[in-house]
Order: C-alpha cells, then structure tokens, then sequence
DNA sequence: CAGGATCCCGCTAGATACTG
DNA sequence: CAGTATCTAGCGGGATCCTG
C-alpha cells in the first residue's frame, strides 16, 4: 500500500486522534478492534486456509466462506461471527460477497485496510501462542503466594 | 529477574498453543489481552510520561503511579483500571511496587514480557488513530446505502 | 448454506461509598 | 493516595427456532 496518501494527510490536515482521550472516535475504534473474534478472523483469513492447520504464517489473503470461518474458529457462535464479520464489512475492512448459486455461497475476503489491520492482530495471537507458558507460570506463582 | 525457570519449561515441553481452539489456553490469553484497557495501560507505561501527549513512540518504560495512569486513561474506572493492572501483574506482564511513604506510593512498571507485547499492542492503538478516518469514511458509505 | 429473529442468562463495567 | 467493597443496570454472548 502506498504510505503517500497517509503521510500527506497526517502532515497536511493533522488530525490527531489520541485514543487516550475518553470522547476520541479513535478510543471506541480501538475497542471495536480490540476483540478476540476480530483478531481470529482476520488470522483465518490472512492465512493459506483450513487445511493448512500447523502455522498460521501470513500467506496471500484468502477468501472464505461463512462455514468455514466458522468451523475454523471453533467455538464461535453463529451469531458472534455473523455479528463481527457486519462490523468489520462496516469498517472496509473485509467484502462480503454473494453468489446465487443453488444453495447461497457467501464469501469473506480482507480488503487492503483489512490486511493492514490483519498484520498488527496477527501480532497479537502469535505472542499469545508463544508466552502462553511464561504466563502460565507467573499466574501459578503469583497465585501460590496469595493462596 | 530472572525467568530461567519459564524458559526451561518452555524449551523442555514444546507445546503448540493454537488460539483456534476453543479449549486452547492461548484462546483465553488472547481474549484477556485483547483489551481496550489493557492497549492502553501498556501504551501508556510505555511512553515517556504524560506530558508528552503529541505522539506516542516507545521511549524508555517508564514507572508511573497509580494517579497518573488513572488521569492518563481517561475516563476509566479505577475499577477497571485496579482490575486491569492486577489482571496484568498476575499475568508478569508490569510489577507493582509500594513505596511506604507518607501517603502510599505505589508504582507500575512494564517487566520485560510486558514490554515485548506493548510492542504489539501498541501497533493496534497506532492502527485505530492512524486509519480512523478511512474507517469512518466507509462506514458513512455502508450506512448510508442500507438507511 | 448462510444467516435473521428471539429469548434469556451471566458477568462485566460503571457508579457510589468507605478505608488504611 | 491507592485502593476495597457493594450494588445494580446493561449488554455481551450463547442457545434455540425459523427462513430465503
């Protein structure tokens, strides 16, 4: 993506957005985007498919279908992930396409604003993956010394 | 400190964590973490103190005490924010220090396991204040066609 | 297949009051 | 100053039933 159209506007209308601020559109922007079912979609999506289970390394962004977002982030409700993927359609940062087949085929594809987003949140889950033990282990010691 | 103790185990058992799974450990750290309180504590412990508000590139982490982050976070409960910070110390993500003075002083600081994930978090907060006006921009857009 | 519509529970976040 | 304690309203989120 070109960095021209950010760099100009950042340097030309300045809006600074500080999601410090409690009245900030940036601070609600921030919540929306700060979710669990936000980060494993878009992980689902930025990654080479379900079939492909061991490492979710970025590959080309992937469209897919609604059933298969949903057996993929297993133990999602129906309603959840319909509700989050409307959000992020909201946001641009995912397309919803139709196609009237015999039965409805529904696909989700990551715009580039999307893919963008994609990258921080990707961050996010891999760190998780990747401490889960170091945690695991300040919780147990933390927790014996208060137990 | 020293956390040999963690990555002995993490070296000795090499257990992969897939946030897709329901059961998954990892698939609760992500949710906790995924948090618009806890994006910005650790913004906010890792900037260079409050004064500085134009921008909020990672400096040196940085102590502060429990007032500062509380006016710093604006609009947060001291609930959440109490709630937040022991959730994080718990976690070995920022220490908590109490100074016996007059009044109490207590102090927060990022551990470095703390300090690597402000490194990601930090990317989402930069995201939401950076891309704020495309989001709304599509969001007009979307509202719009459907009202 | 891909949802929409409802019902409803739980727990969380906020407000308020009190304390070492 | 830095919390703890309590109460409650609200809604996040799951389960269930229905539809184009």
């Amino acid at each position: 993506m070109s960095t021209r159209t950010a760099a100009q506007k950042q340097a030309h209308a300045k809006v600074d957005y500080d999601a410090f601020l409690a009245n900030c559109p940036s601070r609600q922007l921030l919540d929306r985007i700060s979710d669990k079912w936000v980060a494993l979609i878009l992980a689902a999506l930025g990654s080479d498919g379900p079939h492909h289970r061991g490492g979710d390394r970025a590959g080309a962004p992937r469209a897919m279908r609604y059933s298969e977002l949903s057996r993929r982030l297993a133990g999602v409700s129906q309603k959840m992930l319909t509700q989050t993927l409307r959000s992020l359609e909201r946001d641009g940062l995912l397309t919803r396409t139709v196609t009237p087949t015999v039965p409805v085929t529904v696909t989700y594809e990551l715009t580039g604003l999307g893919l963008s987003l994609q990258h921080v949140m990707q961050g996010i889950k891999q760190w998780a993956e990747a401490n889960m033990d170091e945690v695991l282990a300040h919780r147990e010691k933390h927790d014996t010394r208060v137990a």
